[in-house]
DNA sequence: AGGCCCAATGTTAGCGCTAACATGGGCACC
DNA sequence: GGTGCCCATGTTAGCGCTAACATTGGGCCT
């Protein structure tokens, strides 16, 4: 910094105020400083800033260590947003959701000194663990309606409006009840999804529908749609997310249940590919880029002690092939 | 510091000393010190610590802005690996892959003094946008075997031979030659999957194979799925990706062309779900975990100056039922 | 014309840490 | 018993920056 000061014959604190746009420049010293700038390649070394401002400029970004649609699209929208406004965003990735491995991960942000942490992990477990550090850091977590009244600020996609959008699509479609592929019960999504399908069913007066207990993969989908087709298929299944959904598809197929002629399934999340299913997959789309820069909003407006807007994202139905009229 | 050494009633170096695992400290000491933190609940300011050592201990990861399921498993794998090192990682997406992109997210970390930046973007255009940054930051790069000669680290997943393997298997099945529907010629590894096909349809004595250029995405595997139908498909079809393939089984099935009885489709990536297309998909997995710890552990190498080992990782097929013998 | 104010710039101190050198006390060795 | 040496610890300086205060030198008002 002194380097250019002295090429640019003017104090280093002179050069301070040009790179903090301090309005005191004239705009001849500015331009000046900026020559000298560009000719000497010169950098402001992050760290000394830091030091001195007591802000590190940098967020954390806490995260499912499985490549999945959802978070993987998120974490994107979230950086993108964090750039804009001018942060660095450290991530650091969940192989498992026990308390040791989220404390590990938020000390690890600590030690960073980041100014907030966006946690994407609607998981029960990583909400609880979560708990110790709220008041230590600003912190902005993905969890659907599930987390008020612990003190960690929340933010999604409306789960159990996507799940109820759903169910009253096949239920509009003239089917008695609805059954529900969910997903694991530890993911605050999955529990949501439950709730809006079962409020969905109760408030349209249709009777309760079967919950079947599943995971997020295509294999559970794919056993439980054998299972199904052996025993006698429902008419419609509203799927947890579109992988199981896929593997309904399959196992339907393959047993010679015709979709959606006798059998419609319901996905949830619009994944790469579900417009190509066969037959192309109805589904709930979530906005994962909207999703993902109001969680940076928000935890900008936690960082700054202003009032928050928990107003979840408003998901929507996508109606494709794999739904049809109730037979008979 | 200086608290936590009035508490423990040591000097704030010996503190320092503690910290950084400094031999001589009597254990007695040591202890004392460590309490004093854990009361004090002392965490080492980063800053200042970067700022004196001249180390940040972060590295950068360049990666793409679409959540392509490669580019996010690597990410993944790469931030686990950089943090069992001890290193911090950040990240930037590129929403597009021009020179200007690359170079703002290449200034963005060295304005953060990251100290060895990884590109999970094997395209052409950002290839050559890092040239000029060789020299000024370790770097190390997904690039199928293209940028050797130009400086800048590479690794990757043998992608030739993954085509390859997939060629060689539809031979192999007794198909007279086989139809390459490719990705888009800007990215490296969709380039690679070409020359790879091609080779080995020339090695084999086999007769030149239609070359189809595509996109990454399942909408114009559909298209050109379409497209075959209507004029009569080839037996076997490699996918560039399974995402291509995805469409390609849809508008087959809709075009009452059988797979794998009247032709055979291979993909290329085994994404999640492939096991359960319509039929299952026959592709070619890579390992998108020991590519991220191979990148993490070359840019160490990197870092270090040392001798860097650039052998690529080794795809492998996983065979489905979506490939079979040639008809006839 | 004198004084005052403010815009533009300079000077000084210190953020929290580690490297390098300084100190001191115990112990081995002759 | 003296010489040195080394282990454990303390002291000092400075990393590169910004905040706060100090200093100029006009311009403008009375």
């Amino acid at each position: 910094m002194s380097d250019v000061a002295a090429r640019a014959g003017v104090s280093h604190q002179t050069v301070s105020r040009v790179l903090n746009d301090h309005p005191s420049v004239r705009p001849e010293t500015r331009d000046r400083v900026l020559l000298a700038i560009s000719e000497l390649g010169y950098r402001r070394n992050t760290a000394a800033r830091a030091l001195v401002t007591r802000r590190s400029g940098m967020i954390g970004v806490m995260t499912t260590g499985s490549p999945y649609f959802g978070p993987a699209s998120t974490l994107i929208a979230v950086e993108e947003a964090a750039r804009e406004y001018g942060y660095f965003v450290s991530v650091a990735t969940l192989a498992v959701f026990d308390h040791e491995s989220v404390s590990r991960a938020v000390e690890h942000f600590l030690s960073q000194a980041v100014e907030g942490v966006i946690v994407i992990a609607p998981h029960a477990e990583v909400r609880d663990a979560l708990a110790p550090y709220v008041g230590e850091v600003p912190l902005v977590t993905i969890a659907a309606g599930f987390a008020e009244g612990l003190g960690v600020h929340t933010m999604s996609v409306d789960q159990e409006l996507g799940a109820r959008l759903a169910t009253r699509h096949l239920l509009g479609l003239g089917h008695r009840t609805v059954t529900h592929l969910a997903g694991p019960q530890d993911w605050l999504d999955a529990r949501a999804r439950v709730e809006g399908w079962r409020a969905e069913l109760r408030e349209s007066g249709a009777p309760a529908g079967e919950l079947i207990q599943g995971d997020w993969n295509a294999d559970c989908g794919y056993e439980v749609g054998q299972e199904l087709a052996r025993r006698g298929a429902p008419t419609a299944v509203f799927a947890a997310n579109d992988q199981l959904a896929l593997g309904l598809l399959r196992a339907f197929h393959e047993g010679g249940v015709a979709v959606p002629a006798e059998v419609s399934v319901v996905g949830f999340d619009d994944i790469m590919g579900s417009a190509h299913f066969i037959p192309p997959l109805t589904t709930v789309r979530q906005d994962f880029t909207a999703l993902g820069r109001r969680c940076l909003e928000m935890l900008r407006s936690a960082m700054a002690s202003e009032e928050l807007d928990h107003t979840p994202v408003v998901p929507s139905l996508v109606i494709r092939a794999s739904s049809g009229p109730a037979p008979g």
